[in-house]
DNA sequence: CATGCTTTGTGATAAAAAGCACTCACGCAA
DNA sequence: TTGCGTGAGTGCTTTTTATCACAAAGCATG
């Protein structure tokens, strides 16, 4: 593809903001849900209101990726949920491994929510001795040093991070250096990654330190 | 405090940013950690270097605040910590209810990463009547009918989701009927709440989901 | 106490994101 | 068929957010 920028220079293709790639799940979740309620099509209007946006930005978002809508009509359900699940890669499976089987790690991979959505966990790592060899939730526990291998042999493509927030840097050095390049980490810092490396960081206290703003 | 903006109409006081504020526990973080490994001056540069943000910026978020730093020299960290702890309202304890004691309601209280920020999480509340009555780290379930006289009279201000989604959006308007104006969400959906309510959500899946974006 | 080096605080500027408002496509009904 | 109502797509405008760049302030050094 190739687009003319308001300068009247080429561009090998136009960037789609990274705020928009944030909404477009909030978008697959409505539509299946919508979906799944039996209806057929779905105006921006509607989605506006169930996501709390206004109609024309989710017009402009869906816009940077094609014409999926009809006019005096809205959007086919089935179809753009479909065309969104590929854009973003949902069309598929990914395999991911976790590191740090304590309290935090155990937590994670029990929780229901990843599997539905095509996200599986298929190794976990400690580099603690005692829980090494340890069965969890139907996961052998192996030692972090087999992470490299076990990458390759398994195709995993995503890293999720629940160690204590001393080895956090070191484990996503690791993980790095066997080739990951999305990385849900869930220890509290701002770790250091190559450009091309994705972090994603889940912190509910940050979440907190931030409401009591607005309560004082 | 009063500021006259570009058009020169006063207003009655200059709004901060969301993104500031929500930057701003970040910060304390960072000087916490830098305060313990005993340097007691810090520069908008070394900030950020460890955040991976520009320094102008650091400077630019503080400055809505006030003037903390001096000139050659930088900010005393634990003056800056400080100030930034009080700005926030973290210099003092607030008290939280979780509803939902499933799995995930179980992980949340049993995670040790909010009493020592001040977040004590004194109630916990189900709608299952098996799990009412139940010892849970420490804390008895109640029922949710109880939910308005608890949170009067342990002074509770945030309230922790952690329903199944089918359940969050009735059980937040509880929240918000019992005067609750601060929510952390672990339910999958956008809730529908009074503009004086505050809501975060803490949703792993979306994570997953935009970062696959960039893995195709 | 002058000189040089450093780093803040902040107007001004630039870039990014959101929202507006209009045109035109589509579907339905008479 | 025509005419009307609805809602997508999109240039343009506005608002928000980030960055730049520089004057002024602090410290160290001789």
């Amino acid at each position: 593809m190739t687009i003319m920028n308001s300068n009247g220079n080429l561009n090998a293709e136009l960037a789609v903001p990274e705020v928009v790639i944030r909404r477009l799940p909030l978008y697959v979740r409505i539509l299946t849900q919508f979906s799944n309620r039996g209806n057929q099509v779905i105006s921006s209007e509607q989605l506006g209101l169930m996501l709390h946006m206004t109609p024309a930005q989710i017009r402009k978002d869906l816009s940077y990726f094609g014409r999926f809508g009809k006019q005096g009509r809205g959007y086919d359900v089935t179809i753009l949920e479909q065309k969104l699940r590929t854009i973003l890669g949902l069309d598929r499976a990914w395999n991911a491994a976790i590191i740090g089987m304590g309290r935090l790690g155990r937590a994670v991979v029990s929780y229901p929510g990843f599997a539905p959505e095509g996200f599986n966990i298929l190794a976990a790592f400690d580099t603690n001795e005692n829980i090494v060899g340890q069965n969890i939730s139907g996961l052998q526990v192996r030692s972090i040093s087999k992470l490299a291998t076990i990458v390759k042999k398994l195709d995993i493509k995503i890293g999720i991070v629940s160690v204590p927030i001393e080895h956090a840097q070191e484990v996503i050095d690791t993980l790095v250096k066997s080739g990951i390049k999305s990385i849900l980490n869930y220890a509290p810092l701002s770790p250091e990654v190559p450009v091309n490396v994705n972090v994603n960081s889940i912190d509910p206290v940050l979440s907190l330190q931030s409401m009591t703003y607005y309560m004082k």
